[in-house]
DNA sequence: TTGACATGAAAAAACAATTCGTCATCTCTT
DNA sequence: AAGAGATGACGAATTGTTTTTTCATGTCAA
């Protein structure tokens, strides 16, 4: 999963990084409200992470360049001074999906991200069952009828985000850029997807459903439930 | 333990390298007759390991020189290939401690190694025993009234030294080289063999017979039993 | 009182185990 | 038959753990 990280304050933007980083996710940085901009106007992200207090400009106007663009699906976490939430940001009208306090702990942080993902997929809890798999986002697991599977982060992050895609394919290259980030120019005609695939599929094989982890292709994969 | 290979052989040479340093001996090298009667009159070695068929002549040599030297008890193991083992070799009148044909697998010479410690110590079994302590130079393992005292490497080789010693002083400088060998000169004033004989002594501590493991001030240490 | 040794804690290095990426080859699908 | 994907094996990189060394400080014996 993608993530920007709008903050000028490098100690803070670092930390978060490293901590994000270990959690799995992709992690880019913008320091000021011109580069998030234009970050934003190439890449697409799962999270923005967004201070409001940037050196050239208020934060809020990257929000607003943001929902002027069509079909994204960005989710924004404004990032703010206490003293600085005030109602218009309280109100969240801005669009933003959440908003927190500094400071704040990284795993509050976290843990308002997965509540966003609850929301947008309608989960009860921090879980997506499929067939009998339960994929636990706050542990990083994945068990088989109560039985831990044991992936590696790889292969984790790749069925996490099949299964955030489920029923939908998968492009190889969208897949990579959420799993690696952009590695892409680097090698490109390495079939590291397809063995951490393979990987993944002989591990969770213990489901027998039949094309519930499908290969479509010429482009990529495909989760069913 | 300090081991001088003679042999020209330099695969064979490397191989008895990489396994005896395995097993926590210091080696050193020469590979013709001149550099071994070189290394043997400057250092002692608890173990010379002589190969016959020199390039620059015949390996008995240097037995008979090492014969000349006062106050030496290098074991020396003649190494040679099965057609030469003829009676001179077999009868050891040369002052060999034992002889091994080539080919010979490691695991064999390192036995031969353990007979010689055995019988130069007058012991049954490839163990020292010492208070209650059961010292095992085949498994490089200690144990205290049949309980297994976990030692690192240099923790072993310094009991080991130390035991082999016992009821002498043993100096830190004879102490460093044997269980480091030649790192002498590099740094000399540290304080890492009191630090690994403090760590030792705490593992080994279950037995409180008084003064068994002494501090010799300004010189080194002695095991007492 | 001084030099020598002991000690605890922490940094650095070594080691072991796991994970990741590459590659050559095989299989399947179209 | 040709292109795409699957697979097994291997070396490289990463990670985590243990061991080794350094260092600053405390203690003890001469």
């Amino acid at each position: 999963m993608n993530v920007l990280i709008v903050e000028d304050e490098k100690g803070l933007a670092l930390e978060m990084d490293e901590f994000l980083s270990r959690e799995g996710y992709i992690v880019e940085h913008a320091w000021k409200k011109s580069s998030a901009e234009e970050k934003i106007f190439v890449n697409q992200y799962d999270f923005i992470l967004l201070d409001l207090g940037l050196p050239d400009g208020d934060g809020f106007e990257v929000l607003k360049q943001l929902k002027n663009l069509k079909d994204r699906d960005d989710a924004v976490i404004i990032l703010t001074a206490r003293s600085a939430v005030d109602d218009r940001i309280k109100g969240l009208d801005g669009g933003a999906d959440d908003y927190l306090a500094k400071p704040f702990s990284l795993n509050e942080l976290l843990a308002r991200m997965h509540a966003i993902i609850r929301r947008k997929h309608k989960l009860e809890k921090n879980e997506f069952n499929i067939h009998d798999f339960v994929l636990d986002i706050q542990n990083r697991t994945v068990s088989y009828q109560n039985e831990r599977v044991p992936l590696t982060k790889k292969e984790f992050e790749i069925f996490n985000y099949l299964v955030l895609n489920k029923n939908r394919v998968v492009s190889r290259m969208s897949l990579t850029e959420h799993v690696w980030g952009d590695i892409l120019e680097v090698n490109s005609d390495s079939n590291f997807v397809d063995v951490h695939v393979k990987n993944l599929r002989k591990k969770l094989s213990q489901c027998a459903k039949a094309d519930w982890f499908e290969t479509v292709r010429s482009i990529g994969y495909r989760i069913n439930c």
